[in-house]
DNA sequence: GGCTTGTATCGAGGTCAGTCTAATCAGCCC
DNA sequence: GGGCTGATTAGACTGACCTCGATACAAGCC
């Protein structure tokens, strides 16, 4: 993975941990953008079943050559939905000699799960959650 | 709703409680299919922002004269994608008089929360989840 | 019955996503 | 170095998706 890839990768867990989950408030255009970058990556039953099969594999990570024959699918194809799985922060990869290993990054599917369920209040601190107005600029509260 | 629909939805999280978390063991091909039918429906940030902005809404509902507004988008393309999440499973609309109120179905997205997390043993019983061997068979287990 | 307002459907456009083959890169072994 | 295996990238094709304007339907009001 890139440099800039880790970047990213490190500050989005901490990132999604931040949002309310969506039964609370309105997102706002930029969370909602963010999110479902994250669901469509997911929203592929190739991609959710690789993720399934690495998140299950022994030692919590899998070679691609394990995942690849699973699929009735060329391998450049596989490589193509690991690359959005891994661009979506979602999967990490790493090279070791000649094969390719991939894990999950558990916070990630954490954090998402957080965002679905009315979290207990100890999951979604107040002082962090998206309540600041400068961050619901884009979303106009909608009253009845 | 159409009685379809009806029927499909009434299913639908009882369904999704039963499958495993997505690490524990790899999903099946079926599984795989209806979890990212779901997913793809919330991997667009306009449908996620209608999710949220009718999960917390006062009442648990709003009325699409309400959602419309929000968007710089036409009254069609709102329709739609209120269409695709409905279709999906995830909101429900009735009409009443003029106005068609929507509200979002709670199970749906706390089983969709329950498969992104090593959920505790009691929230996907071991009688209820898919280690049946029926119900794997399209997904050799890959071992390392 | 006609008119107005609120939603949904239809059909078309432009764009994006999934898949393939062919070619390329990364490491190992002879 | 040359060849081999594993994995990714490049390019092209097909199908699906998002959006719109136009149209149709549903309910209330004159």
């Amino acid at each position: 993975m890139s440099k800039q890839e880790q970047d990213t990768l490190e500050g989005l867990a901490a990132q999604l941990g931040c949002y309310s989950p969506l039964v609370r408030e309105p997102l706002s255009g930029e969370q909602a953008g963010e999110l479902s970058r994250l669901f469509k990556a997911m929203g592929d039953p190739v991609r959710l079943r690789l993720l399934s099969l690495i998140a299950s594999h022994a030692g919590g990570e899998a070679c691609v050559c394990d995942l690849t024959e699973v699929f009735d699918l060329s391998a450049p194809t596989i490589s193509h939905h690991l690359k959005v799985l891994r661009e979506a922060g979602l999967i990490t990869g790493e090279r070791r000699a000649t094969w390719v290993y991939y894990r999950i990054e558990p916070d990630v599917l954490e954090a998402l799960a957080a965002v679905l369920v009315p979290a207990a209040p100890d999951t979604v601190p107040d002082g962090l959650n998206t309540t600041r107005p400068e961050a619901r600029r884009e979303l106009p509260v909608v009253e009845a």
